[in-house]
DNA sequence: GGTGGAATATGACAAATATCATACTTATCA
DNA sequence: TGATAAGTATGATATTTGTCATATTCCACC
């Protein structure tokens, strides 16, 4: 199970600048201090699961974190990624109903709660915030307006060149042009929405096409234009 | 092109109640009427277009709307729909990014045009508005997940009987348990995310099976739970 | 530093779906 | 009202993708 762990400082928090929390003034934070816990999951574990009610807001302190879905014959679909300074169970919250999706720490990570009470007194009293809540809400339906088209209209090959660009993009890339992140076939494969063995297969094509290099998880992009030339042309 | 009309007024509008505007006071309401604008758009006829920037929120006051995307290859995708009460716009302006589906009216339809500055305005003063538009942004996330879980998993058969269920929704049933929207086997086709033949062919394999019947566009529901089975359970 | 189990890889085949060709049917408008 | 286009329908075929079987490799754990 999770561990308790002594509060970080959000004033001191790398990542609040780029976070919803950017607009906060010294004594909000302060009072967000006093207000939240903090936990420490280890890998594979979740954070929370889809159908239950949050009762708090989950904001991510450090490690990274898959959001996924349970498909109709139990299959996992993964639909975003979390990392330091991202929110998670806001919109559960915000629209009352039950969590969508199950969050599980991808390495060992440590997420801070911010109880709901708080979480809705920041949005009545300081319009900055709801705005800035707003504007994530309002950005999510852009990525999955986006997804959704791509889901149904591109091959399971475009997809996967697709969902590479994408982890780049949220994980970056390393000192080696890997993708800064961990993930089994399996895991990509829930998120191209296809078989394992297809994911298997299309990767070591775009390797043999010279896009990409492969070393176990480690996933370098050789050749990024052509990625997305590939993700965007049919063949 | 889409012609202005006398404003109809937003105190007496059959929709404020279930719409975004539902906490608005008199005072509100009667700023609304002022600053707003109405325009008539003929079937078939784009009220705002993908990629552009919009000035101000689109309120649907009578008539049916799609909303869709140009996918990689030209390809239409539907991702939404809006009727009376509904709001279009919005995640745009609040993200600020070009809009990302195009609007176009399903049969003559009669829209509101609220300025950005007028929107704007009421989010900033009035925090039961936005936590309105937080609730609605926070529900789209709930049904995009589940549509892209669905794209990403499901089969095409079930995928159609999926969006069966979700016009009716949307749309309810008219006397005859017709879906009461008329939509082209293309446009059902950019819904599903699959080829028209194959809606054809597919619509007529639950016609077989005594699910729906079918007269030109209009598509009756005979059996609904036996819909919802097969969108649910593989065969 | 082996060893068992999971993850990865590859082949063969089946099923689903796209594509193309071609009827047929229904709207639309001069 | 008849001409013409658009939408609907159906068949044949090619392609993509899923599924099952079976190696092979990797890796955590004793």
């Amino acid at each position: 199970m999770s561990k308790r762990v002594p509060n970080p400082k959000c004033a001191s928090c790398g990542s609040r600048h780029k976070s919803v929390f950017c607009s906060l003034n010294s004594e909000q934070l302060i009072e967000l201090d006093e207000e939240k816990s903090c936990d420490i999951y280890s890998k594979g574990e979740a954070i929370f699961k889809e159908g239950s009610y949050p009762r708090g807001l989950f904001c991510v302190n450090k490690g990274k974190v898959k959001l996924s879905r349970t498909g109709a014959e139990g299959k996992e679909q993964i639909l975003r990624f979390a990392k330091a300074g991202d929110v998670m169970g806001y919109n559960s919250m915000l629209s009352n109903k039950p969590l969508a999706a199950t969050a599980t720490a991808l390495e060992d990570a440590s997420i801070c709660f911010i109880p709901a009470k708080e979480f809705f007194s920041l949005l009545k009293d300081d319009p900055r915030f709801s705005l800035n809540m707003l504007e994530l809400t309002a950005k999510n339906w852009h990525t999955a307006s986006r997804l959704l088209t791509d889901m149904a209209q591109k091959s399971s090959k475009q997809r996967l060149a697709e969902m590479l660009l994408w982890l780049k993009e949220t994980f970056g890339l390393d000192e080696d042009d890997c993708i800064d992140v961990k993930l089994s076939r399996e895991e990509i494969a829930s998120m191209v929405g296809t078989a394992t063995e297809a994911v298997i297969r299309l990767l070591s094509d775009l390797k043999k096409k010279g896009l990409i290099h492969l070393d176990g998880k480690k996933i370098q992009l050789v050749d990024i234009h052509g990625l997305a030339t590939l993700a965007e042309l049919n063949d």
